[in-house]
DNA sequence: GACACGTGGAG
DNA sequence: TCTCCAAGTGT
């Protein structure tokens, strides 16, 4: 690797740029404000980050004032049952970021007072906060010079060197880089103005590099190819996987509801029960896996589904039944309750096609 | 280091 | 319909 070449990027621009042009943000103390003595709360800071993982930030803004208006502190939160954490994540996916998030505010309360530590390695030690986040904490939050690198700032950076290394290899060079860019004074502002550049300028596909305050000094811009960079890895085919799934009404319109095991895929969240979810679902044998013997009835077509590593797609059987005991390990949901459950989308997906389909009121 | 881990929007 | 992706972390 070429350990030679001095980065000798000036990146005063990047900070007048964001100065003109910072987004205006739920969480974000703006430069103008910080200016005037304003000072971001450490717990926004830590909340929209960890929200913000892999998400998108129109994802995060309702689901961030429902978490303030709900819990207006980090005692409120570190105080709060965790299942109600994870009834209001979801939906936001990535439901191992919720449990965290409780636990990490648990221990902040117990063992730090109820404070965020201010340095990259106090907070990394923390539930849920790794490299990205515990920068991202330090640098806004404590403008402490931290270098702060997601996917944005790997884009920026790959620009500006031409990093020919695919991703994720690359990563390692990618950081050393941008710490070399990373300035003593205002990192919290450098870093969002990275991020923020990486948003709206220096985007995936066809980046607006004329509007950019790197132009003259980013090598894939002088090179005339911005968007070959960051170059990726291969990526593998998602396989499909099958299963089915049984949404039980009572006739008071209560649904019948389990637990998942508190980790792994969709981990701690409510579902109804399920048999299996495999490549190779007999779609016969599916009824040996109903929670009791009902009369059954197979919605219209599979519920259709896509996460992270599979495609899944639940054949739906729907059952109305009489006042009957919940097996071990469930209960029933009542209706006026059902929407602020633990549930996650794929499973509200399942329980809409089985209301708009097999439970439909009879004519 | 490789893989598991959600979701919804854009092109 | 399909691919790519959005402020990554834990194991």
């Amino acid at each position: 690797m070429d350990q030679t070449a001095p980065a000798t990027i000036d990146t005063r621009p990047l900070l007048d740029w964001y100065d003109r042009n910072a987004r205006k943000l739920p969480w974000r103390v703006g430069p103008g404000d910080r200016k005037l003595g304003v000072v971001p709360d450490p717990y926004h800071v830590w909340l929209s980050e960890i929200m913000l993982q892999q998400t998108t930030v129109a994802a995060v803004g309702p689901y961030f004032h429902a978490f303030l208006r709900r819990w207006p502190e980090l005692a409120d939160l570190a105080a709060a049952k965790t299942d109600d954490v994870m009834a209001a994540w979801a939906g936001l996916g990535y439901y191992s970021r919720a449990r965290n998030l409780k636990k990490c505010a648990e221990v902040l309360a117990a063992e730090h007072g109820g404070k965020f530590p201010e340095t990259e390695a106090g907070l990394l030690s923390l539930p849920g906060i790794g490299p990205y986040t515990a920068a991202a904490i330090s640098a806004i939050a404590f403008d402490r010079p931290a270098t702060v690198v997601d996917g944005n700032v790997e884009r920026v950076v790959a620009r500006l060197f031409a990093i020919d290394t695919p991703l994720p290899d690359a990563k390692p060079e990618l950081k050393r880089l941008a710490a070399t860019l990373t300035p003593s004074t205002r990192p919290g502002d450098f870093a969002q103005g990275m991020m923020d550049l990486g948003a709206t300028i220096c985007t995936p596909t066809r980046p607006a590099c004329a509007l950019c305050p790197f132009l003259g000094s980013c090598k894939a811009q002088s090179e005339d190819q911005p968007d070959r960079f960051p170059v990726k890895g291969a990526k593998t085919p998602k396989p499909t996987r099958k299963g089915a799934a049984f949404v039980c009404r009572r006739k008071d319109g209560a649904i019948l509801l389990t637990r998942r095991p508190p980790k792994g895929l969709l981990g701690g969240m409510a579902e109804v029960p399920t048999t299996a979810w495999t490549a190779d679902f007999d779609p016969d044998g599916a009824l040996d896996a109903a929670p009791f013997s009902a009369n059954w009835r197979q919605a219209t077509g599979p519920v259709r589904h896509v996460f992270t590593h599979f495609r899944l797609e639940l054949d739906v059987y729907a059952a109305e039944i009489g006042k009957a005991p919940a097996p071990d390990g469930h209960w029933w949901e009542p209706a006026a309750t059902l929407d602020e459950a633990a549930l996650p989308t794929v499973m509200r997906k399942v329980i809409a096609h089985a209301f708009e389909d097999a439970l439909k009121p009879k004519r």
